[in-house]
RNA sequence: GUGGUUGUAGCUCAGUUGGUUAGAGCGCCAGAUUGUGGCUCUGGAGGUCGCCGGUUCGAGCCCGGUCUCCCACCCCA
């Protein structure tokens, strides 16, 4: 074991003190938003049983699942032979990391239920896993930031939550453009070319639009079976350009056969009028391709990317009607975001938006001069401790330029060089790390001078 | 899960057609400066060249495998 390399799981990262400043600021910027909104913090557990986890996310999905061995003797009972690896690894393991927050959630409220007052609205931050390969703003473990209202079908909870949108992106100073769209569209538009069960398909190559050209989407739809005819039916549809308002008129007159189709019209104009008093200063895009999250969304889909940075989406959500009733509790709609911090964290590394000098150590350094001297240190140490300032004492007898380099390195703005005669006087040397300048003032002065800065 | 790419000092990287003792810059430590940081100068520590195997008289360099990094696909925050 010696001589190890130090080494940490693939796609998992540390964060030095710079970085988790950044990421605080990132992280108490959303939380200050939630709260402002009125919802209220929950935790679940890293871990939840693994039949809470499987088949919410879809196949893709569960494959993604970090599974957590049984611990113990986990072959105990438990003959190997004959049987498939999925039904054998179901025995060996029965619980797994969480994927998300909104499935952990939706467990919670039905677990919950007798406490919970609903329409319930609440705000999770927390570390999600996803057994992924990671790569450009992709990472094995990485937090989300969840805000979500549930019990409560109104389309005002959607407006409520694109405000919260808009307000942490213009915090952070980072450009964001919405992307909206509704699961019931979605349907619509598989009813009208004649394959509803082809939804999924349908939705996930229209989705590549954008990424890969109308003839690339035409031929994977193809492969996967879509008529030629519904793909003949589709390409109007793509050709809707203009504002949302003249796009959703001829959507309307497209589907004007499908109930579903036109009830998801609906949604979106009066969510887009529900808007409209608050005045966003984000763009906000109707986007009938905009297919994500189709595994338990049934309703408003959203979706928000950086306009000034390439790095795939930076917040989602969107409305699920049933995701309570897997659990047993029928009939509550909810909805919700979700803001990928790492990603916001990319982005805004990337654009330079943080601000400057995050204060992360100490304001006041007593520099060490010895045990008497120390002893004098701690005393006021304590004082401006008590009046609310960062302040510490260099723990060693070090030569002074040692221990100047230390608080330079540190960025701590003030050393205070309480020496043998400084104690004797009874005023301080205090030297301002910045200006260079140094000057002598008493105990009770050091403290304003500080907070004067 | 599929495809591609990378790996040499704490960090960023050089390293010739395989040839003795593997280099630089930055950082770190010490000194010039015995109570004053940043700048400068001098000196020093630090590497089984990702790991395993193969070819060769000889491998950081060539070959195979493996792990890792990053990138794309799938999917997603």
């Amino acid at each position: 074991m010696s001589n190890q390399k130090p080494s940490i799981p693939k796609g998992t990262r540390d964060f030095g003190p710079e970085e988790m400043a950044r990421r605080n600021y990132i992280f108490d910027t959303i939380r200050g938003v939630f709260k402002k909104h009125g919802y209220v913090p929950i935790e679940t557990p890293a871990m939840e049983n693994l039949d809470t986890l499987l088949g919410k996310y879809g196949e893709e999905g569960d494959k993604l699942l970090f599974k957590i061995l049984n611990s113990g003797d986990f072959l105990n009972g438990i003959d190997p032979e004959g049987m498939t690896s999925g039904a054998l690894s179901m025995k060996l393991c029965e619980k797994g990391l969480r994927y998300d927050l909104t499935v952990p959630f939706a467990r919670y409220v039905v677990q919950h239920q007798q406490e919970v007052e609903f329409p319930f609205r609440r705000y999770q931050i927390q570390p999600v896993w996803r057994a992924d390969r990671p790569q450009k703003g992709r990472y094995r473990e990485f937090y989300q930031c969840d805000a979500d209202v549930i019990g409560s079908n109104s389309l005002l909870n959607e407006a409520d939550l694109l405000g919260i949108i808009d307000t942490v992106f213009s915090k952070l100073n980072v450009r964001a453009k919405i992307k909206l769209n509704n699961r019931k569209i979605l349907a619509g538009i598989a009813d009208y070319i004649g394959q509803p069960e082809k939804i999924t398909d349908i939705t996930v190559a229209i989705d590549k639009i954008e990424k890969i050209g109308f003839d690339a989407v035409n031929q994977e739809l193809e492969q996967k079976g879509v008529s030629v005819q519904g793909i003949y039916k589709l390409e109007p549809l793509f050709a809707i350009t203009g504002y949302n308002q003249e796009k959703l008129d001829k959507l309307g007159r497209i589907l004007q056969h499908s109930a579903t189709g036109l009830k998801g019209i609906d949604e979106i104009k009066n969510l887009l009028a529900y808007l409209k008093p608050l005045d966003l200063k984000s763009t906000v895009e109707l986007d009938i391709s905009l297919a994500r999250g189709l595994n338990y969304y049934t309703g408003t889909i959203i979706e928000v990317k950086a306009m000034d940075a390439e790095i795939g989406s930076i917040c989602g959500g969107g409305r699920y009607d049933d995701l309570t009733g897997i659990f047993g509790l029928k009939d509550i709609s909810g909805v919700g975001i979700s803001f990928g911090a790492d990603r916001i964290y990319d982005v805004m590394k990337h654009l330079k938006l943080f601000p400057g000098e995050t204060d992360r150590s100490s304001q006041i350094m007593f520099a060490n001069f010895g045990e008497n001297e120390a002893l004098y240190c701690l005393t006021l140490l304590a004082k401006l401790h008590a009046a609310g300032v960062s302040a510490e004492l260099y723990p060693d007898n070090a030569k002074l330029k040692k221990q100047l380099s230390y608080a330079d390195a540190r960025h701590i703005q003030f050393i205070v060089l309480a020496g043998e005669n400084e104690i004797r006087e009874g005023l301080l040397a205090v030297k301002n790390m910045v200006t260079g300048e140094q000057v002598k003032v008493t105990p009770e002065e050091l403290v304003e001078l500080v907070k004067s800065e």
